[in-house]
DNA sequence: CGGATGCTTGAGGTCTATCAAAGCGAGTGG
DNA sequence: CCACTCGCTTTGATAGACCTCAAGCATCCG
């Protein structure tokens, strides 16, 4: 939010140079372990930034896939539509998250990216990068390491889906969203939701009641203090009990 | 099961030559767009088969990632440990089909493959896989879609497991098999189950009373014929109604 | 400051999990 | 080859969780 008051409104900010090898993000994107040499030519790589404002999409399915996207600052949904009509949430990305990979399988977007507050990404042309990921050893093996976490992630989202009941669900969400959080610096314990009730809900496969419900008990058993979209974690330890384990 | 029968019980297959080339499962495994040239390099990198007997794993949670697999023949299962304890599967995998990819991220299997018949594999060591994808242009592009396409049919699984309710579940997994079935030339409406009504219903999040009671209710409502193990698909239209459209 | 959006809370109904028991089949060993 | 056993499946009864519908309230934003 104070980051971005600055850079904000100002239409193209391609004035000021994205460069990786100076990124504050880099050890949560593509490029970890690259020698010099191979960052400044990811730095080539990408040239373009882009803004995106609350509410509006930076890909929606069914367009054309061109291009991966780092998140800068702000904070992301990827939505897809479930067959009856209603909107199922497949994520929440946040500074140093990527973007796109959905598209990668076909050359076309499966689902919806929607910004939750005006955000800034990176823009990562693909066949570019394939083409870098080509020559440096390093870079591709950095980005099937991505791919493949990104399975793994999705795996530990079905068992959550699938297999926890609505208080596990909403705990697990809360620590996920926790740690995140605290990797990039901010407070694990005082958290801002960017989402609605109803988009956490169709994240975890439970009606936005059954979420607010949820949050009014975890309040009562003294786990949280919840005010709206301000949450704090009281007792991270009764969180975690509730879950088993399984942070991610 | 035929097939298997000639090639079983001798331990080591390495006597019959796996080839890429002459596979009749080429379209549907990793090399599909590949010159003459290149696919013979990539028969130097599939030399070996392993044949796994059901009910083994091929691998297990937490061992090594050093190769992928392909399936030649059988039929198996991915689950993960669910942190209370109970298993939940993450997908069936038949003929085709690749096996490992949940290893990629971090070097260790995330989760078990379990053989739900007598199976026969390709391995695919991964670090040759790599050092070829660097040369191969395609090989490259092919195997980031595998990987591309591994990604949304995990949000697809994502939506059935978060946003339907057991009829749309259990029907979306029967044409998904029909169809899968149909592609390698199996008959598309007399399925045999290779899995188990538990292991249906923690790929679907339900229990397996739940999911014996929905296949009474389809045969009642005319969409099926139940023996056990057997599925006919009455009407297939039927099922294709109460999902909506997505299949997958 | 006022409308709109999102959140909370309540009541009732439905669906599914859970516990329990019996029936059928496939595979095994005699 | 047959009988037996074990595992899987089916079916029933009950209780509890979640969804749905509905209303009132707080907050955010222009």
């Amino acid at each position: 939010m104070s980051t971005l008051a600055r850079a904000g409104s100002g239409l193209s900010a391609s004035q000021l140079k994205a460069a990786c090898s100076n990124c504050g993000l880099r050890e949560l994107c593509l490029p970890v372990g690259l020698s010099d040499a191979e960052m400044k030519r990811l730095d080539e790589l990408v040239t373009r930034k882009s803004t995106v404002r609350r509410g509006d999409s930076l890909y929606r399915a069914g367009q054309p896939f061109e291009a991966l996207f780092a998140v800068r600052t702000g904070f992301f949904k990827t939505r897809t539509g479930s067959p009856d009509g209603r909107e199922h949430v497949t994520g929440f990305q946040m500074a140093g998250d990527l973007l796109g990979l959905d598209g990668i399988g076909d050359d076309i977007h499966a689902c919806d990216a929607v910004a939750l507050e005006d955000s800034q990404v990176c823009v990562i042309p693909y066949a570019h990068l394939e083409r870098l990921a080509g020559e440096f050893k390093e870079l591709q093996r950095q980005f099937h390491r991505v791919l493949g976490r990104e399975i793994v992630r999705d795996h530990g989202v079905m068992l959550l889906l699938g297999g926890m009941k609505t208080e596990q669900k909403l705990a697990a969400f809360l620590l996920n969203l926790s740690r995140r959080l605290g990797e990039r610096g901010f407070s694990p314990t005082a958290l801002v939701l960017r989402m609605t009730r109803e988009e956490i809900g169709t994240y975890l496969g439970v009606t936005l009641e059954t979420v607010s419900r949820c949050f009014t008990r975890f309040q009562d058993d003294g786990l949280l203090r919840v005010r709206h979209k301000h949450i704090e974690i009281v007792d991270l330890a009764g969180l975690q009990a509730l879950v088993g384990d399984a942070a991610r």
